[in-house]
DNA sequence: CAACGTTTCCAAAACGTTTTGGAAACGTGT
DNA sequence: ACACGTTTCCAAAACGTTTTGGAAACGTTG
């Protein structure tokens, strides 16, 4: 059992405002009483308990996010440090980080709602947005603070971090060009997650630069992981004609794509170029290491743990839209260095 | 302003006590009244504030879960399995999910005590146990619920699942053995992990009993990443007498020990034997496959949360200590497929 | 000495919920 | 008409905290 305000305010003899206030260093209470109050408390081992103090308050000093799981299993190096991002901020300005996981689908926006009106959170991160996202719908009508890790399509009247996905392919894009690659293949993520969208624009259209199409037999979607990419990159290798280059809309697939092409003897970086996109640690020393875009994920999740604070205290976030240039990071899978 | 139940029972004209119970379906309330309390809690979007039925039951119906970073950055796709393990089991049976991220130091328990005493969490899943480990030495003091993925030394009283890590490393000497190697290295994790004492010394043992000593010289103490096995490697294959065979103590390791081996022209299977410890699925698709001992991080991440709901609802989890027998998966990077 | 300002304290209300311990209303059997 | 059981309802207390709006005690000033 716990020690609470009452058990101090016995101990001391003082009423429960007073060692309220004692230990909140009101200046109506005394030194001495001070002292007194903040001794015993420490002699009782005394905690505030946070579900007083939040029903109290009206706020949970808790931020949510909900991880999109896709299928029952879910392992992606790129969410454990962007969780880090998060956690460490969060933690830093005393806030609490409610984690939970939930598929996309029907039950997807309950959960919000759930925990929006409950007031278990003061607000969201929104991770991996779509095209159309009734999440961000949502938060939206109920006036309820978020920030998210993505753009939709539409009016972006909310705030945001994001990648510029566009400009990242582009470099791809260039970069395969002038090593020569003129028949190239893309392993897209769902079409539905908004980034996905950004990176095959970019890429068209870098290509289209050179022009260069890019087909519709060329381009398969992909589900992120690196089963997914092997098996969809060794259908790409198993066609009468071989693509030059795999483009993979993230580094799990271009993983999985070289382990596909290793397989079938081929030499990633000579016989074939393969590109990803995200530059987890895993990229780095890959064999060969992958040559992909880097995006600073850990900064990331601080930045967006900021700008949430920023509104859940009622101020604007400065800044409140922010894109970040992916930066190419030319290793051997492409055949450059 | 979310409705309340005050706003329900005056819409509905009955108090507050029995649109309370209304909802919750009691048979003191008239089939007509729990309808028409139904009916107009729909209408208003009413949720329950969650912050109060917390405090009024003194249950937080959250468990937490504190992740210990080493350092800022946090990669680490085990994890983030684990995490959607716990995630979704606790989900499914109404629990929250409360994530910290804190290295282990000074400011660690005190962590865990806040969150205890705060009435924050109902209790904790301890991860990556370490030989003593003050964490569980607090919890148990404070009768707090908690499991443990990991054992400690001394008296196991408390609930855990774990795998058993001499036997798994047991299995893969036996293999390495039976494939012709006689000079082995170690990658280990940092000692005072548990984990990394029974990884040790189950491996000090398979090589004992075919009559292979494991020289201190022969063990590196690493840090778990895949750019600490990839260094650490390294200097053990630029020293004059290369050992035949790199164990790892997890699966990055073994990934970036592989790296380093490649990066000297070595032909990881044939040159030169690695295995891991974890089955990421990184291990799968890595080139070549990468052999490891696996363990099923989703499940045991779910049977922790069994366990602890047990626990916390004042039974005696059934079992209440689990330990798993990894398997051996034999891929190309130990030279044997 | 009265009026006033300071310092220090505290009772009570409030946050939104659940539970306790009745009580009113109604029918049923005598 | 009465006693009794059922059904249906509700006022009040409680969870632990913070805040509001004083009030008491004391010193200072006119």
């Amino acid at each position: 059992m716990p020690a609470t305000i009452k058990d101090i305010a016995e101990r001391t003899g003082k009423s429960v405002t007073t060692v309220s206030r004692a230990l909140h260093g009101y200046d109506d209470v005394s030194a001495q009483t001070k002292a007194l109050v903040r001794q015993v408390a420490e002699e009782l081992g005394y905690e505030p308990n946070r579900l007083a103090q939040r029903l109290q308050k009206q706020r949970s000093d808790t931020i949510g996010l909900i991880l999109p799981t896709f299928g029952p299993r879910f392992s992606d190096p790129f969410f454990s440090e962007f969780l880090a991002g998060v956690g460490n901020r969060a933690a830093r300005d005393g806030f609490d980080l409610l984690v939970s996981t939930q598929a996309p689908g029907p039950n997807e926006l309950q959960a919000y709602r759930r925990k929006v009106q409950g007031r278990q959170v003061d607000g969201f991160i929104i991770v991996r947005t779509r095209r159309q996202d009734e999440r961000i719908e949502y938060l939206r009508r109920a006036k309820a603070p978020f920030v998210a890790f993505g753009r939709t399509e539409g009016v972006l009247d909310f705030p945001f971090v994001d990648e510029d996905g566009v400009l990242g392919m582009r470099l791809v894009a260039d970069h395969l060009v002038s090593l020569g690659g003129r028949h190239f293949a893309y392993l897209t993520p769902p079409q539905e997650l908004m980034f996905a969208h950004y990176r095959l624009e970019g890429l068209r259209q870098g290509l289209l630069a050179h022009d260069i199409p890019l087909r519709p037999t060329d381009i398969i979607a992909g589900d992120l992981t690196q089963r997914g990419g092997f098996r969809d990159a060794g259908s790409l290798l198993d066609r009468a004609a071989r693509p030059q280059a795999i483009v993979a809309g993230n580094d799990l697939m271009a993983l999985g794509a070289m382990s596909a092409a290793q397989s079938r003897g081929l030499i990633v970086g000579q016989d074939i170029a393969i590109t990803g996109f995200d530059d987890i640690p895993m990229a780095e020393h890959s064999h060969p290491p992958l040559t992909t875009l880097h995006q600073p994920i850990y900064e990331i999740g601080a930045m967006l743990v900021d700008m949430l604070l920023a509104i859940i205290a009622g101020r604007v976030p400065q800044p409140s839209q922010v894109l970040l240039e992916p930066r190419l990071v030319v290793r051997r899978s492409c055949g450059a260095a």
